[in-house]
DNA sequence: CATTATAGGACTAAAATAGTCCTGAATATG
DNA sequence: CATATTCAGGACTATTTTAGTCCTATAATG
């Protein structure tokens, strides 16, 4: 399974509890509350999302964090990679020494980068906005919001 | 990074030193020769691909595996799901004994299906033939085999 | 029927990830 | 302008996941 890491799935629910209160400042601690994760944990996921320039923070008493655009303009691409890095699938050991160490010819092209290209794009043409349960965006704007479930994707 | 596992790597080595041999069964041996890994390691991501049917096994004094159809007809999705199981991308931690603990309302809507299904489109439209070197698998069919390299897609 | 090779599972070691903690810097409020 | 509050950033530890190894059973060949 090609999975998101914990910390992305925490940042999307991070962004989620964000996008239902368009317009307010929220603290790390109103964060862990509403998301049920722990604060240092949210502090973490935060931090790395102001890094990225999605969110933006304040200190000081009323300090916290917002959206610094809607989610309809971000991509679960710049979630992912904001997180975790590039979006690309790597091939052979990455972490080899000398990267072709056995060198009597490659029989990879670097032909990977089509690969890599064509799922940053399939991520990149989905927004955040398309992935929250848009009826729960606009009812439910100060209830608690729960954790997602996925439905995986049988062969 | 949304990275493949090593296994998958090895995965793709091993085929690619079977797609270049058209016609030989290759024992776990001389797969291990070919590829520079470990023999148990080679024999491990064999059988992965023989349970999946992508590769034959013949047992006994000349036994060994060969490639059940040519790779032009198997695509890189296969190679992953064989041997990392269905390609998805899991939001929310998928390990909680109550998937949707708080139930006060998922704000996903099930909606990481559209994600999922872009993915392994794009991975199921590229077949391991075009990963492959062409020239590297017409032309240096019995030459030692090296390990190949990725170039990470920037952001 | 002995030899060689795969099948399948269990176990151990290594690596990656998640979680925690600490110290420092900025800012609203009285 | 002192203080409480909140974020910033890094280092460290624990946990989880992944990779690697090993053992016993089964099948094929000469």
């Amino acid at each position: 399974m090609l999975r998101l890491n914990r910390m992305t799935d925490y940042a999307i629910l991070v962004l989620g509890v964000m996008a239902a209160r368009p317009g307010e400042i929220l603290a790390s601690a109103a964060i862990a509350q509403h998301t049920q994760l722990n604060q240092t944990t949210v502090a973490k996921v935060t931090k790395t999302l102001v890094a990225a320039g999605l969110v933006v923070s304040t200190r000081g008493i009323k300090g916290g964090y917002y959206l610094d655009r809607p989610v309809m303009n971000i991509s679960i691409a710049e979630v992912i990679e904001a997180v975790e890095g590039p979006i690309a699938l790597t091939a052979c050991v990455d972490g080899v020494e000398d990267p072709c160490s056995v060198r009597n010819g490659c029989f990879m092209g670097g032909n990977w980068n089509h690969v890599n290209s064509a799922i940053r794009k399939a991520l990149s043409e989905v927004s955040l906005a398309e992935l929250f349960n848009p009826e729960s965006l606009f009812q439910v704007p100060t209830a608690a919001l729960g954790t997602g479930n996925t439905e995986v994707l049988k062969s």
